[in-house]
DNA sequence: GATTTTATTTGTCCAGGACAAAAGAGGTGA
DNA sequence: TCACCTCTTTTGTCCTGGACAAATAAAATC
């Protein structure tokens, strides 16, 4: 059997890292250290890919990388989060651990039925701040520490957005204000756009969910169309920080002043706070947002 | 107003033509022909990027760069789709008609209950192969002519994904075989995928959805975990047709023997086929294939 | 201890050359 | 007319090595 080794395109596919990142790596540290095909070519082995998505990994908890590439082997699950983690870990309830276990023993079925069963039990948005945000917690977490297969996760995942969007359909429709809930290009990531989604079409919002990855001057002729009040937008911890300034002050330029922006989701933790845009640090400001929305705009 | 531009990661990421692609058009054929910031960085205007998506619009269609770079504006509209295209228009359906009205008008309520009642009319199957397949196919269409907007296409594919995802969950669980759904890394598409996977549930199959942009390793790890008999992936026109070969050979060289590969979408129409690989031209190949499986392996 | 200043780290951009795979054009034979 | 082979052009991707600004850490000052 060949080794399977990989093109420079397929590590930037499945590490995150871009061409340029990998080959100044290379330069400055000395790792990756890929050898030549015929072509003259980079060809990584696919212990140094591993590598490399562990380092990515770490990165994303904070740790830079002139530390990561200098370590050597020991790097590995020693290395705690370094974020400044603030939230406690959730407390170690029993029934989330139960249904962690679920996925960890890919029983798809079983999941969906357990969570069903939970959502029944605490209505959805206790469902969604009790069940679905710890939950979330905990796989991101356990995916961080290595103990979580990135397959496991997409599980978790998909099906969690299923039971959301099932209980959200069930929602009569809401009076105002209206919501546009995307994200942007290279931002796929959409479980916390369909908890926003729950809880503020709970509130009475008429949520217009555009799925994810608009161009931006999409997302403005979007708001334009349906005559949104307040378009949302969700940055995971995985999209690179340093472009998220740049892109909410254009879009705030293009936006009609009328129109308010929010922004959520683990990856704003990190960004300064911009003219004009409203940063959501968790849920409960996002609902403290609408009822502010609200107040301010009585008639409606 | 400041006119709005945008740097070459903004280009990028909004028109999905790479970095390398922008700056080789650029030195060979003079456009696009962006001005540069006070750091020597390109900076490109609005229109410019407005008529790239154009061209990267028309190339899917499988125009050719060279000669929509060249042509100067009129190469607008008038452009007809230049793929082989056998399959022919699909019958001018008043309803289907309707329904693109409503996505036009962005009454999104009112689209999805017209969707929920032509599914409870039609069944499951009749309504993706007779509604959803020639919906998708009409809203590409009018994207490709430009009469549909961006974000039109998503709010179709975002509240479809719904009503699919609604129905599926109603189906009774499956007996086999186990087939993971999945797709690749920059390939966010899921529509097939659902459409696919509404089929394969129908006839009894036991359906393990991933969601989409699982890394290659990842894909094959699954497998085993979830010790899938078939693994369904879905290539769209957007994907860049050049890496799907060494993508399907690595995958298919990771992935035990035993474990069959299909594949399909619309991007998998200009590749050759590929040794051990199922290649599936539409759905109705699709509930073919599974048939065969099931001939081909009795006792289960 | 809090805030400003300096130093280091780090990602992205640039130019322009090279090459192989894909697509078209042209030619031959059934 | 159609299928198959060969040659030419087109086109995307990869390469090297330099440069710089934004982000971060470290040092210095109040």
């Amino acid at each position: 059997m060949s080794t399977l080794t990989y093109t420079i395109a397929a590590v930037e596919r499945d590490t995150g890292l871009s061409k340029d990142v990998l080959r100044v790596w290379e330069r400055r540290y000395g790792f990756p250290n890929p050898s030549r095909d015929a072509n003259g070519e980079r060809s990584y082995p696919a212990d140094q890919v591993e590598r490399l998505r562990q380092i990515k990994r770490l990165m994303d908890q904070g740790h830079r990388p002139g530390k990561l590439l200098a370590a050597p082997f020991a790097s590995l699950a020693e290395l705690a989060p370094r974020r400044p983690d603030n939230r406690c870990p959730p407390a170690p309830d029993h029934e989330l651990a139960e249904l962690m276990g679920l996925i960890k023993a890919h029983d798809a079925a079983g999941f969906q039925q357990a969570m069903q069963q939970r959502l029944a039990r605490q209505g959805l948005q206790r469902f969604v701040l009790d069940s679905v945000a710890p939950l979330a917690e905990l796989v991101g977490g356990a995916w961080e520490a290595g103990r979580f297969e990135v397959f496991e996760e997409h599980l978790f995942t998909e099906l969690t957005k299923r039971v959301l969007r099932q209980s959200i359909a069930t929602l009569p429709a809401g009076r105002g204000p209206r919501l546009l809930l995307t994200s942007v290009p290279n931002e796929e990531h959409v479980l916390g756009l369909l908890m926003a989604e729950a809880l503020f079409s709970l509130e009475g919002a008429e949520c217009i969910p555009l799925g994810t990855q608009m161009p931006v001057i999409d997302i403005v002729r979007a708001a334009e169309a349906h005559a949104a009040d307040i378009v949302a937008l969700s940055f995971s911890v995985a999209f690179p920080t340093r472009q998220i300034p740049g892109l909410l002050q254009q879009l705030r330029a293009a936006l009609s002043a009328g129109r308010e922006l929010w922004v959520g989701g683990g990856g704003m933790a990190r960004v300064p706070p911009i003219d004009g845009v409203r940063s959501l640090g968790g849920f409960a400001e996002a609902i403290a947002a609408l009822a502010d929305w609200r107040a301010a705009h009585p008639q409606q």
